[in-house]
Parts: C-alpha cells; sequence; structure tokens
DNA sequence: ATGGTGGCCCGGCCA
C-alpha cells in the first residue's frame, strides 16, 4: 500500500501536477494539504477518472485539507473534533484500506512572539488528544501532512540560519515528539539517516537549486505499519518545472498484517 | 538589497 502526502499550495493551481504526479507515483492513497478551496469546488470528478475516491475538508481561500483513496474511504471525520478549536479546516481523516488515514496541516505559528505560535503548539497537542479518543496505536494508522516542524536540525539545511525562527524551536519539537510518543514512527527518517533530505523549498531566492530546504512533511505511523514499510521516498521531481507547488511529495510503501 | 516568489484575487494577507 502506498501512502502519500503533499501539501500541493492551492489545488487548483496545482491540479494538473497532481494529476500527472498520481499517472505515475500511482499511490493508493494520497493527502492534501492547502487545497485552498470550498468543498463545492473540490475536483471530485478529476480524481473519480483517476479511479478515487475523494473526502476534502475546506472552506475556501485558506488551507483546506483531502484525502484521495483507491482503496476505499469510509469514516470520514473533520477537524479537531471540537466545536471551539476547529477552526482553519486543517484536519480531514478517514479508513482507507484498513489503515486509519490523517490528513493534517499544522499551523504555520509565523513568529516566535505571534499569538499563532502558542496556537500552533496548542493544535498539536489537540491533535495528540485526537488520537486518544479515537485511535489506538495498536492499529494501522498514518498522520500524513505538512506539520511545519522539522524534527531536528538535520532537517534543515543550515541550523544557524533559523536561530530564533519557528519551525525548529524546542517548544515545537516537543510538541511534534510528544505528538509521536503517542506511538508513531517518522517512516521516512527511521530509512534514511542522510543530513539534507527535504521536502520544503521556499519559492524565493533559487532555494530549490540551492539546496535550502526543510523536511516539514512527514508520515508518521503506528508500529504496525512501520515494520511492514518496505520504501520510502520524497520526490524531488514534482518540485521541478512548470508551476511546481513549494512542496515535495513524500509517500512509504507499507502493508496491514 | 529590510527584499525576494507565489497563491489568493486586486489590496494585502499568508506562507
Amino acid at each position: 500500500m502506498r501512502i502519500a502526502t503533499w501539501n500541493v499550495n492551492s489545488l487548483a493551481a496545482r491540479l494538473g501536477r497532481v494529476e500527472e504526479w498520481i499517472g505515475y507515483a500511482r499511490p493508493d492513497v494520497l493527502c492534501l494539504q492547502e487545497t485552498k478551496q470550498t468543498d463545492a469546488a473540490f475536483p471530485h470528478g478529476a480524481f473519480a477518472a483517476l479511479g478515487y475516491e475523494t473526502a476534502h475538508h475546506g472552506d475556501g481561500r485558506w488551507n483546506g485539507v483531502a484525502i484521495v483513496s483507491r482503496v476505499g474511504l469510509e469514516g470520514v471525520a473533520t477537524g479537531l473534533g471540537s466545536s471551539d478549536d476547529d477552526e482553519g479546516t486543517r484536519l480531514i481523516a478517514a479508513d482507507c484500506g484498513g489503515v486509519r488515514v490523517l490528513s493534517a496541516y499544522v499551523p504555520n505559528g509565523r513568529a516566535l512572539d505571534d499569538d499563532h505560535y502558542p496556537a500552533k503548539l496548542a493544535w498539536l497537542a489537540r491533535l495528540r488528544q485526537v488520537l486518544d479518543e479515537t485511535s489506538a496505536p495498536d492499529q494501522p494508522l498514518a498522520v500524513c501532512g505538512d506539520f511545519n516542524v522539522a524534527p531536528e536540525d538535520r532537517d534543515v539545511w543550515d541550523p544557524s540560519e533559523f536561530v530564533g525562527m519557528t519551525h525548529v524551536s524546542q517548544p515545537e519539537r516537543d510538541a511534534l515528539a510528544a505528538l509521536a510518543s503517542w506511538g508513531l514512527v517518522d517512516t521516512f527518517r527511521s530509512r534514511y539517516p542522510d543530513d539534507k533530505l527535504f521536502s520544503w523549498w521556499d519559492y524565493r531566492g533559487g532555494s530549490f537549486h540551492r539546496h535550502r530546504g526543510m523536511r516539514i512533511d512527514l508520515i508518521l505511523c503506528t508500529e504496525v505499519l512501520a515494520r511492514n514499510t518496505t520504501f520510502a521516498l520524497i520526490d524531488r521531481q514534482a518540485r521541478k518545472g512548470e508551476k511546481p507547488s513549494d512542496h515535495a511529495p513524500v509517500f512509504i510503501d507499507t502493508s496491514v498484517d
């Protein structure tokens, strides 16, 4: 089972690239973030034409997440599950081929002294609560998405460039570690110890070609999926060419026992 | 160089 995640930075602007990528990567499940669409505008038909069912949670201009599956799509749940912290359309979950799949777009946080920064930490803590309330770590489950946190220094091109910045601060890394301590494995990292394997590069300043990126798009799996993972890849090819997203898709190949 | 690029959608926000 091939499970993928991709922050597409507007699905309307990226649909052609997404269709192209599905055509050669043939994921079984593809989690999307930053669709920037309403549910009404989501191109369900384009995915159906490729053999995929879809579920989307978006309200228009900002954020928006989706799950695209050709192995079944049931038990869809949207948001964090409480009325007061469900703004932003940043989470959707579904059962796909025996795996509980979550597509998450963690808030950016903006700056350490910005009000959005503690909100980001709270969102990550709330996601851990959602797992506690809805799932168990002994089931096949994958939390996929743009976490807007680089887990370690080796996940950024130059840690000295990030002093005092978001995405690398200890509270963010602690919040991500607290989420993972529920029972999740960073499946890509567990296969590749190398530094400087990134999933996002700023559009500005030729960052991609200068290898100035960060690894912030993760597939966190429970042990039952992690131990069956046979392959993992960040597809840098998809960051090249015409009108790319600023993120590359990430995927793993795994199976349910 | 206090910018840069790109997406939303047209003035300014967001990443």
